[in-house]
DNA sequence: GAGAAATATGTTAGCGCTGTCATAATGACT
DNA sequence: AGTCATTATGACAGCGCTAACATATTTCTC
């Protein structure tokens, strides 16, 4: 769509210098006498020059952009990953060419196809399930990937998450130790999402470990959501209305059933403990903060880009790069 | 970084045919026949081969491409708008290159730059508000704009949003038809946020054809939060004990207004009216449904990209498109 | 069955940049 | 003055693809 834009040629002419010349000066690359520098610059300037990157990445088959797979975009999550994401780039002229694969793999496939094609400097991906195809893509570009928020699996090249099953469990622990006995599980459709599948199982096992086990367990069929996490409480408080504490899948869950419970007069905490998970902002500022498990997604974008950019290579060894949780003891539980 | 891998004429060689006639399979254009389809597309399973988008962009000067910048990702409403830009885009074949601005004029210069040295199909931005030297870069480059989110100034090429003073007017009027008489204003850092002020802007005007004036007004020196809400709210109380209806920046901020009341025991409604702006999720799964005015962004990012796509060239007449919006009733107003 | 029209394929010449290797100019140290 | 490094610049080829213009080949038309 450009058109008679200024190339590295007319720069060069302006200048009285090498094409080469400033190429160099453009990328800072190379030994350049300042009067040069200056001269160019100036010329570049003049003409409002802007390098062709189409035509850099060809000639030095290697581009300055950093391919993003998000599973979506409406769970809050995953664009704080690409905030962290986009903080540790932007200092390093890399750009983050952004694909949505709607938790599925197939989708997943055809965009890493995509990516692939503009010879990205590295993939950022979620989770661990990728088709065969992908895994072979992936294999043959030699690219640097990243697979991030979970832990629990053995990753490409290198994970940056947490372990959501060791969130789980520990969560499980920590409402054991405060005394509840009798746990309930609101949660939402987990064939996509595999982590929320991983936490409840992981408290499961904690439940299973001190003798217990989930008396009451309803989980809604689609994407989390404030209104999922009402509603599927409310369910599950008709059928049973002894449990004495509700562990959400996520937060968004958690704060649906935080206004049930307004709604339907549930003394929180005192009559029904709620529990989520993520820590967003929007439990902590609940009337009563929510308590929670705070996973940290700007730092494992952020992260996974640094580690990405260390170097261009596969290192030898898989990295697994564990940005760790908090439990949060809120005022729910 | 992509090593060894297979080229149009290795596909070409395999099928027995010329690198042309591959590309034409690749990309789907000139005619083709059958017989000599079916034997490239097989050649290009065979080999693996992943056409190089960096060498196709320089050989025709336009990539798939398409420039996104936003304003910010924490606000969740630049998400939603990029869902719908991807959306729009899946079906393609373009991919968005996005960019972040945090609401800086320089940075958007900067990313403005940087985008354009990919040759992108269009670029999206948020707002009018840009540098000279951005409008410039723009101008010469001829892409294709779109500037998102506000109808309320005259466009590069394309704007699709709504009128945000008028929405500001509009949810006054409908206040004011309530019976509420003493307003209050509760908002964020507007600086960054020019539409917030428009709005504002729209409810004065309001109050002022009724013959009436903000009693109170409190603005949080930072971008809105539901925490903000919450503590700017209080701080507004402490000072005006008598207003009747709060007006906030959006629902971010009314949904912490909501929780302030909750805590402080105010009866909403009744003794106090709160009223946002977006109709956001979380505002219609309060125990009580926040009133507001909803905005459509999923709707503007979509359309966005339709128009932008509908033409390569920059049509004559500049156009508006307006997305409209819908006074929520609620029940906290 | 000659010519027009459509369909199918190929040839050639770059797109704008950078890697590689060469060359020139300067200083540093014998 | 001569060797060696160091710094500064340039020539040239080519990255992988596609636009533009041929050139076959087939199909239709009267």
């Amino acid at each position: 769509m450009l058109q008679d834009m200024p190339t590295l040629t007319d720069v060069a002419k302006l200048a009285g210098v090498s094409e080469i010349t400033v190429s160099r000066v453009v990328r800072n690359k190379g030994p350049i006498a300042d009067a040069t520098r200056t001269r160019v610059l100036s010329a570049i300037e003049k003409l409002g020059y802007v390098p062709n990157r189409a035509a850099g990445s060809l000639a030095s088959s290697g581009s300055q952009l950093m391919g993003v797979l998000l599973p979506s975009l409406s769970n809050i999550v995953f664009p704080e990953v690409l905030r962290g994401i986009h903080s540790a780039l932007a200092s390093t002229g890399y750009q983050p060419l952004i694909g949505v694969t709607d938790y599925d793999l197939k989708t997943e496939q055809g965009i890493v196809s995509s990516l692939l094609a503009w010879q990205p400097a590295a993939i950022i991906m979620t989770g661990f399930d990728h088709t065969d195809a992908t895994r072979r893509m992936l294999a043959n570009s030699r690219v640097r990937v990243a697979e991030l928020m979970d832990i629990d699996a053995d990753p490409i090249d290198i994970a940056v998450g947490l372990s959501h099953r060791r969130a789980g469990f520990d969560a499980g622990r920590h409402l054991i130790s405060r005394g509840y006995r009798r746990f309930g599980y609101v949660g939402h459709d987990w064939d996509a999402d595999r982590r929320a599948r991983l936490r409840y199982e992981g408290l499961c096992t904690a439940l299973a470990e001190a003798g217990l086990t989930l008396e009451a367990e309803q989980r809604f069929a689609g994407p989390s959501s404030t209104i999922a996490g009402r509603d599927t409480l409310a369910a599950m408080m008709a059928k049973n209305p002894t449990i004495d504490v509700a562990v959400f899948s996520n937060d968004d869950m958690a704060v649906g059933g935080f206004f049930y419970c307004l709604t339907a007069g549930i003394a929180v905490k005192e009559k029904l403990a709620l529990f989520g998970f993520n820590g967003l902002d929007i439990g902590q500022s609940l009337p009563m903060p929510l308590s929670t498990v705070r996973s940290n997604r700007f730092l494992i974008g952020k992260i996974a880009v640094e580690k990405l950019l260390e170097s261009g290579e596969r290192p030898t060894e898989k990295q697994i790069i564990d940005t760790g949780y908090e439990i949060v003891a809120g005022a729910t539980a």
